[in-house]
DNA sequence: ACCTGAACACCGTTCAAGT
DNA sequence: ACCTGAACACCGTTCAAGT
């Protein structure tokens, strides 16, 4: 309950300094903080650089002391993001459970985050966080006996087929909202779709208006569950003496 | 060599219509052909509206007549770039390789358009050819007795493997360039990256740093048949009888 | 119906000037 | 060293006005 939090008027004869002052000076933290912030309420298109100087109270000019770039904060809230990520110790007997665990954790995680995903796929894994992340699978799959050529590749692979899920989910639901917004503005996206389906001309396209159940009713976790499987049981298999 | 190929002065006493005059009517194809060659030649951030009608000789707001937006032309283009990709019809018993040559077939065709794969990922596919696409890759299935619940879901999976690989691809290698700039392109990023790699703090990244050579000499396309083969041999799991 | 110029409300980034 | 205002060179989209 100090002064600094309850705002009080300019006492008379003290002109004011600014219209808004920052409360906190600016650092790389403060401005990777608000970038989030924005993010998780907005997406990360609503993350300019412009907006994120708005939200601290200052011009766009002034993070540039403290940010090379837009990209790379968006690199920084990404290495972020990823310290959520709360990876298992390896276990040589269990490196299978454990990787699927890794995966579905990291996916959590990530989509808690809306489109950030985008940032993560198709660029490399350099902040400490994110490096941290890749150690941490690379020790579990090593002490599994994979080969180290072709931990190298799965785990180039798994990281890909995160983002890609989390971006491809990141159409559907529109996390902002609640769950029951969440349901009706998946039924209004999906619905029309459906309809378009069937009225597709059938000679043309059999098996789609055929299968015009199967190919809208697929769950997002089911799916992702489905490709992951068969990944681990396909690495499994470059494992000498795997059960 | 009629008159509209070589710019003629103005005749003295008729004065100049426009600055610049679009040599052909605007239609949706000329436009969305239009965007291709500026993706082909610099990259999807590089189709603007603005850019697009500056190469027709027109202003951006006379595109809304043909489009309704950046992003339905976005849609349009790549429906148009994938009608490039060509698959081969259903051979019940040789379902395994015609997946994986369609997935080999899809990939090569993307990769030729750049970052056109941004759109695709994240997107169902609704345009002729992109839904032939679809319906193909579906017979394939089928006919190689897949079921067709996991038939559904292994096209999504499939698709959304081909997209982020593309998208992954792009980083690295400038294609416009020729292949010795290429190469000399991705020396230069992984080049850096190897010696960072190499100075980090190997108490705390110790699989990274004992693995240097195996996470970054990565070639894609040997990295891009590793995660196929190991999905298509995992979707033969789910196929009764298969040999 | 199609096209246009002008305007609106935005962008990322730079740079000279201030403290 | 850090911050700023102003400017530069862009965006997507709308809309009244023209043909």
């Amino acid at each position: 309950m100090s002064d600094v939090e309850v705002p009080m008027p300019t006492p008379p004869g003290r002109r004011p300094r600014r219209t808004r002052e920052p409360r906190r000076p600016l650092t790389v933290d403060l401005i990777v903080e608000t970038g989030i912030r924005v993010l998780d309420a907005e997406g990360l298109d609503a993350v300019t650089m412009r907006r994120v100087a708005q939200e601290l109270g200052t011009g766009p000019a002034s993070l540039y002391a403290h940010v090379g770039s837009k990209d790379e904060l968006y690199d920084l809230m990404l290495d972020r993001v990823s310290a959520e990520i709360r990876l298992p110790e390896p276990d040589p007997a269990r490196w299978r459970e454990l990787i699927k665990e890794s995966a579905l954790e990291a996916r959590r995680v990530m989509s808690a985050h809306r489109d950030i995903a985008r940032v993560s796929l198709g660029s490399i894994p350099l902040g400490p966080n994110l490096l941290l992340g890749a150690e941490r699978m690379l020790a579990i799959l090593l002490a599994g006996g994979v080969p180290p050529k072709i931990a190298a590749m799965a785990l180039d692979t798994l990281a890909m087929y995160i983002d890609a899920d989390v971006i491809e989910g990141t159409i559907y639901t529109a996390r902002a909202l609640g769950p029951e917004d969440g349901q009706r503005m998946y039924e209004d996206k999906i619905g029309p779709i459906r309809d378009y389906f069937r009225a597709l001309p059938p000679a043309r396209y059999p098996n789609i208006v055929a299968m015009v159940d199967e190919l809208t009713e697929g769950d997002g976790d089911e799916r992702f569950t489905f490709g992951l499987d068969i990944f681990i049981r396909g690495l499994a298999s470059y494992v000498p003496d795997d059960s």
